[in-house]
RNA sequence: GGCGCCGUAGCCAAGUGGUAAGGCAGAGGUCUGCAAAACCUCCAUUCGUCGGUUCGAUUCCGACCGGCGCCUCCA
């Protein structure tokens, strides 16, 4: 089996071949960072997770650079309107990007490179393009590229098969640059008194102004390569759809043009969108939710992967309550599992499980190998739950070859959700409780709230007091108070559940 | 107008030229004091519509209907 991914170069899915195996460059499009990025954003970088992971558990030693684009129209119209910097504007959401992605699992890229910190190499690539002239100098002071100097512009986008609308966008004649052909693009545009006014100009020798957006990817990814490996094709190039065009065939013309090399970057891969009742996510259409939006509402990392995971990358998601409801649900029912399969761990493998676990092994590599299929991979581990379930009912015990199996799935897609648990040992007059995260023990017979108290680690106590108030209570047989009980955990977010041996487990998500 | 994508059970969603994975929800059962969790069983003769190719199509081709994206410095 080997991995073949699908090329919207060719618009085919091709074997993977790195340059320089077992060496990838990986370089995604990463956030501008304007503004919260949304689930939208993160849908695309979740797909980049999964590919990071998969190909780092196919052995690949991957190099993986993310942009953080901090200096674009809309940041300085939006520093401009606030009256500060870009820096100053930029500042909190790079942090919030972070913890976002902290927050949903996603594996860190090396490098995070910002275009404010690589203005020196754009420059450099500006002036190489002027010295081999595929850029000129428009009489604004800006630079732009010239696409007729790069016979294969459209190659990306199969450009040659459209026909662009004139005035598709109403802004062609608006349009206050001077450019020789309307489809050149803007390397280096000349600074404006609004770029001054927040700090987004820069010096060069070609005019003092600050970098195009397609620039940016370019000089960024070729520096970062050429510096560690002297590179000048990245293996694998990520970003969303509507990168495609024009972001994207900017990107290979201007770095083509500049490293005299064929292809910028081997392989393209385009994440397709989500959407939200069938529009896409966007800020103009007020529809935005962002994973701390999620996260307030008590949505778990694990249940939003898995939503994004059911999906496959090049096809359109929808979000809906009744997805996401479906995903917490399913992530819910894995952690439950892989907590109930890690107890359970033996020393060898019974026959069922060592089955099971090969056939887990074999079609989740075969789904994966097939362009990320991340559905069926899925599909795949929850057979294996099924499969699994049964075998623990049936007293069979899973060794090394099934915790393997399950923990490679588990560590590429990481879609589980394991509730906080603690136990408490109640009805056989065992001594203490036992008691699993906190040291809580209050007395029996002590007034307890029926309000759970404000801090977060008295909650646990609280719980853990009033379960074993329910213990004490079904042990005399009083099963209307146990029930009451129960239901008062409940309303406040805590699950009691009876165990065969007598214990009794509370849990929260 | 150009380029392209999608339409599979109540919902989400894989997939193959030979009669449809998986998840969620739902129904019944086992277990339980009752629950919960787990497990078992059931849940699309059918894959937008109409034609065509084929021994046979959901899967290939065409048309149509419906939804969507890009062509705007949007992931």
């Amino acid at each position: 089996m080997t991995l073949t991914l699908h090329n919207t170069l060719t618009r085919r899915q091709e074997p993977f071949a790195p340059l320089a195996p077992p060496r990838v460059t990986l370089y995604s499009c990463g956030p501008t960072v304007w503004n919260y990025a949304h689930i939208g954003n993160f849908r695309t970088f979740l797909f980049v997770d999964l590919l990071r992971r998969w190909l780092e558990a196919s052995g690949f030693d991957v190099f993986h650079i993310m942009n953080l684009t901090d200096v674009d129209d809309r940041i300085i119209k939006e520093a401009g309107k606030q009256g500060v910097t870009i820096a100053d504007l930029v500042a909190p959401f790079v942090v919030a990007f972070n913890e976002d992605r902290d927050y949903l699992r996603i594996t860190p890229a090396h490098e995070y490179p910002r275009a404010t910190e690589f203005v020196a190499p754009m420059i450099r690539l500006v002036e190489g393009l002027l010295a081999n002239g595929a850029a000129y100098r428009g009489e604004d002071g800006s630079v732009y590229f010239s696409i007729a100097k790069f016979p294969a512009y459209g190659r990306l986008s199969q450009l040659d098969k459209r026909e662009l609308k004139a005035g598709a966008s109403g802004r062609i004649s608006s349009d206050e640059y001077d450019k020789e052909n309307a489809q050149d693009f803007v390397l280096w545009k000349a600074a404006k008194p609004e770029d001054e006014a927040v700090a987004a100009a820069w010096d060069a020798p070609f005019g003092r102004g600050r970098p195009g957006w397609h620039l940016e990817c370019s000089a960024m990814a070729l520096e970062l390569i050429g510096r560690r490996y002297g590179a000048k094709v990245l293996d694998i190039h990520t970003g969303g759809v509507d990168l495609i065009f024009p972001h994207h065939e900017d990107e290979i013309a201007q770095s083509c043009a500049f490293t005299g090399e064929p292809d910028f970057a081997k392989v393209w891969m385009h994440a397709e969108f989500l959407n939200v009742r069938g529009t896409k996510m966007s800020k103009r259409f007020g529809n935005i939710t962002t994973p701390r939006d999620l996260r307030t509402d008590g949505v778990e990392p694990g249940a939003i992967r898995l939503l994004v995971y059911q999906t496959h990358y090049r096809q359109r998601l929808d979000l809906t309550d009744h997805a996401l409801a479906a995903a917490r649900e399913g992530s819910r029912r894995l952690g439950e599992f892989a907590r109930r399969l890690e107890a359970a761990g033996a020393p060898a493998d019974g026959a069922g499980f060592l089955a099971a676990a090969e056939r887990l092994s074999a079609d989740f590599t075969a789904a994966l190998d097939d362009d990320l299929n991340a559905p069926r991979a899925v599909a795949a581990v929850f057979e294996f739950v099924t499969a699994g379930n049964r075998l623990l009912d049936q007293g069979e015990k899973p060794g090394p070859r099934a915790l393997e199996s399950w923990g490679r799935t588990d560590r590429v897609l990481d879609v589980a959700t394991q509730g906080a648990i603690y136990a408490v040992s109640v009805g056989q007059a065992r001594g203490p409780a036992t008691v699993l995260g906190v040291g809580a023990d209050a007395a029996i017979e002590d007034e307890l709230a029926e309000a759970p108290p404000i801090e977060a680690d008295a909650q646990s106590a609280w719980a853990l007091a009033w379960a074993r108030r329910r213990g004490a209570a079904k042990s005399r047989r009083d099963f209307k108070d146990a029930d009451r009980i129960r239901d008062l955990l409940k309303s406040h977010g805590w699950e009691v559940r009876d165990t065969k041996d007598g214990s009794s487990h509370v849990t929260r998500a």
